[in-house]
DNA sequence: CTCCGCAATTGACATAGAGCAAATCGTCAC
DNA sequence: GTGACGATTTGCTCTATGTCAATTGCGGAG
């Protein structure tokens, strides 16, 4: 399973680094698959690695005490993971888990700082990443703070097929298996209510469902549903 | 109103600061006062300055299209605050609202790389503070995706009064003025809920409320109800 | 092709907590 | 001291969702 820099070079944060730093970088990684349902590391593991995702779906899962389960984010290809270290935690705060087979990058979390020094340009990349993920994180307090959940579902779904979405025939589908579950542990609520939303959105025509599946047909529709200042 | 060297070494972010290092610094800033309820600066604004709270109280506040405010988070001494533009911001994503009169040091966003080279230590910092921050958000999602309002109430309460708590006759008194409305924004629920919430709490002999004021008398009783794993 | 298990759907019911309304109370300005 | 206003408390109602339970059905394993 050979990496080379073609393939990295794809993802916005190495388009500019020069072929020899690239190579340097690549030489140093030991590349690291997974199949669906695997987990790249474990919440409260000690950080010894931390990944780039090159193709599959990951999402990052916390537990709490009383076992419930609540999903951080979704890692798409081309993003960074499991660089807690780099944040001074000494292990996980959550898990990797794949939602398909993935392969991934690893770097021992001591690389960090030669993978920052190497270029400029990926430094501020890297600071980018996380400040992008600390809005992202805001976004999600707001939403869950002042909207109801069938408007934090909607943009959610909207969300995903943004980041993950692959043009179908009649319309968008969300490019990896995801459950009602899973979009419930997205949007603080249960499957059952996600359930009962999504058909009740399909029975309006702006989606279509499926085991592990969705395809948005009505983006404007979900749009205007997420958007809608309260009726 | 000067502000020299013995000041910011208190903050653990400057500790370690050689003093040359540090007066320079002091010398490109700018102080600025705030009396109680004045914006160091608003939502959407340009970025054109990052801050240092040296001593006072601040939220930080985002309001929605449709005009609901949430708190995104409390400021306290020592924290740096605005640096939006550090994480490619172009423009302050919320509000900085004093709670009480309050003193920071400005700088101008350019001085940032600046600011950053001048101490490897104080780029960890900075980075460490980012990182912290993202898991904080993490822990309110948490939170509001698993808990019931009076629990992320207890977690918000204690949190306060370890982050502003001063020690008072019979228990640890929230170091500025609060409201339930605050509370409330803080938690995503409303202030009805958290005036019943503490009232129950005060006549269980947990806190003592007041107006714009809040006694933790038991943490340990608050603790106990904070981590309840539901009833 | 058939079976099995996990996902999904749906109905019935219970309730936490939001909304609304009205009364009281503490503080600050004068 | 007196007003006036914002903060707080508290009762009542209503509804969005969670909870519980049962059924259906897709899709992989053999």
């Amino acid at each position: 399973m050979k990496i080379d820099r073609t393939v990295l070079r794809r993802f916005s944060m190495f388009e500019r680094m020069p072929d020899g730093d690239l190579d340097a970088l690549i030489a140093q990684a030991v590349p690291k698959r997974a199949d669906a349902g695997e987990a790249f590391f474990e919440q409260g593991a000690p950080a010894t690695h931390f990944y780039l995702l090159i193709n599959g779906r990951l999402k990052v899962t916390q537990v709490t005490q009383d076992g419930q389960q609540i999903i951080v984010r979704v890692v798409h290809p081309g993003d960074l993971f499991g660089f807690a270290r780099a944040l001074r935690r000494n292990d996980y705060p959550g898990t990797a888990l794949t939602m398909t087979e993935s392969l991934a990058m690893s770097w021992p979390t001591e690389a960090w700082p030669q993978f920052i020094d190497r270029s400029p340009h990926l430094a501020v990349s890297a600071l980018n990443t996380i400040g992008q993920r600390l809005e992202e994180a805001h976004t999600r307090i707001r939403e869950m703070s002042t909207e109801e959940v069938e408007r934090r579902v909607a943009h959610t779904v909207l969300r995903l097929s943004q980041q993950a979405g692959k043009p179908a025939e009649n319309g968008v589908r969300i490019d990896f298996p995801i459950t009602r579950q899973d979009i419930a542990e997205m949007t603080g609520t249960t499957l059952h209510t996600v359930s009962r939303i999504l058909s009740a959105w399909e029975s309006k025509g702006l989606v279509e469902g499926g085991r592990q599946k969705l395809l948005v047909r009505d983006v404007k529709g979900l749009q205007a549903l997420a958007d809608a200042s309260n009726r």
